[in-house]
DNA sequence: TACTTGACCGTAT
DNA sequence: CATACGGCCAAGT
């Protein structure tokens, strides 16, 4: 038998561990190529999660539109039919995109831990 | 088999 | 802000 299958028994390969952290981003809130090359288990590898994408079945339902490169910056070139794509989906759940760029400071999904930890201790509103 | 491409990234100039 | 560079590595030529 092959050493890999008690393994697989968790999900061990790197494409679906890519989809799963894809489709476990927050509505309302975008991440990075390399933050979820990390958040699966493959630090350095933020090329694979974007071909991961562009190759997923559409059936699959992921929210690619909240996927963007380092700094919140869409990956499509400025006018593409996908560039539009995304920033049309991004605005509909509150995430505005100007001159194909997603403010991070303020829908990061990371941006909890920051708030996080400064936050006032006491309850907020 | 060797070389090129890419829905990328962080650092350095 | 913009180039450049090295790292990454599966697929395509």
């Amino acid at each position: 038998m092959l050493p890999c299958a008690a393994m697989d028994a968790h999900g061990d390969d790197p494409v679906q561990r890519i989809r799963a952290a894809v489709a476990a981003i927050p509505r309302g809130r975008v991440a990075s190529y390399g933050e979820i090359a990390a958040r699966a288990g493959l630090p350095g590898r933020a090329r694979l999660v974007g071909r991961v994408l562009r190759e997923a079945p559409a059936a699959l339902r992921l929210p690619w539109h909240r996927v963007l490169r380092a700094g919140g910056v869409t990956a499509f070139p400025a006018g593409s039919r996908e560039a539009r794509e995304q920033a049309r989906r991004l605005a509909a759940e509150g995430v505005p995109m100007q001159r194909g760029r997603v403010a991070l400071d303020r829908h990061g999904w990371e941006r909890d831990l920051d708030a996080a930890l400064w936050a006032p201790p006491t309850r907020r509103r």
